[in-house]
DNA sequence: CTGAGACCTGCGGATTTCGCAGCAGTCCGC
DNA sequence: GCGGACTGCTGCGAAATCCGCAGGTCTCAG
């Protein structure tokens, strides 16, 4: 009737999170479909996620709970940033000479920085800034991000419209 | 003892939450450390919630109610996409002749495109493409994005490492 | 064979959620 | 000034959920 995701759990997959070599946990079809119901609503019952994916609700939360131990994901609250006051947002690309790593940890310390991620490409770096106004966000790309050493040069791209922002990793 | 946000609510704020001219609604002290308290567990009782905000269990309960339907917040699971077996992400700048609005549009009804942004500088749109292997990846840019008309030129930044994503917007 | 470890189930008791009735303050129009 | 509509908060009791813990099963290693 409702979808059962396993039920012989034919070796193989007992240990539904284990160590890879690369460090991140391996997930379990269970643990995803888990993943996938609290996609949906954060704060969904132990137990209707039990049914969904047929198992106990202690087993349910015990295999959150370790997900969240893990740091694989977490349940939180998301906004968009305009209506909690933030009105100006832009997206940085960065150029560097020398250690990119090093660059991106002291993007990462900054409190405006939301996202940095180092990519190929003509950007070695690309970081999201969250700020209140225009002077914040000058200030942040101008006298902060340029100033560090090894930054090369930078790109600003300023957000006009926000179109999509989903959290559904995985849910397709 | 616990820090209560405000007391007596001399007018003004009734209305804790109320249309603005441009639509989104305007979120009164209250209601922001409401949603500072979710962004740090998204399953934090409403009790405890009403005891460091100062509002009673059922109050909380009803504005967090009224902040999901009205779209301001949603409280989601969020995971690294890499741990849940996507392993190829990308950042495509899009530069566009004619509707803007439009191929943004586009994009949103894609499922692999995460996020979207329309920006000033030398790109009018910013996706971010999350997808399972490389193989899936390059469809999505050449064979769907580069397709759209009015899609005048991309250029694409394939994600090397994440180094920082967070979620705590209005909690500094 | 035996012990350790991972994972699941079942079950009470504590806690939380939920719905609702009641109350206070504001903003109308009359 | 005075009802009436509206919004938001509180306080409750009932229902549902969460939580900890004591087993049980399976697998692997020695």
């Amino acid at each position: 009737m409702h979808s059962e995701v396993v039920a012989s759990r034919s070796a193989e997959q007992r240990d539904s999170t284990r160590e890879s070599r690369n460090g991140t946990p391996h997930l379990d079809a269970v643990s995803l479909a888990i993943i996938e119901q609290l996609q949906e609503d954060g704060r969904r019952p132990y137990a209707a996620i039990g049914k969904a994916v047929g198992l106990s609700e202690a087993a349910v939360r015990q295999r959150v709970q370790k997900l969240l131990d893990q740091g694989v994901m977490q349940i939180v609250a998301v906004t968009d940033p305009l209506t909690v006051g933030f009105r100006r947002q832009a997206m940085v690309g960065i150029n560097v000479e020398g250690d990119v790593e090093k660059i991106a940890e002291a993007l990462t310390d900054m409190s405006e920085v939301e996202y940095v991620v180092m990519t190929a490409g003509s950007f070695d770096i690309l970081a999201e800034i969250v700020c209140e106004d225009d002077d914040h966000l000058l200030d942040v790309i101008n006298k902060r991000i340029r100033s560090l050493p090894g930054v090369r040069s930078t790109e600003s791209f300023v957000y006009l419209k926000l179109k999509k922002q989903t959290y559904m990793w995985g849910t397709r």
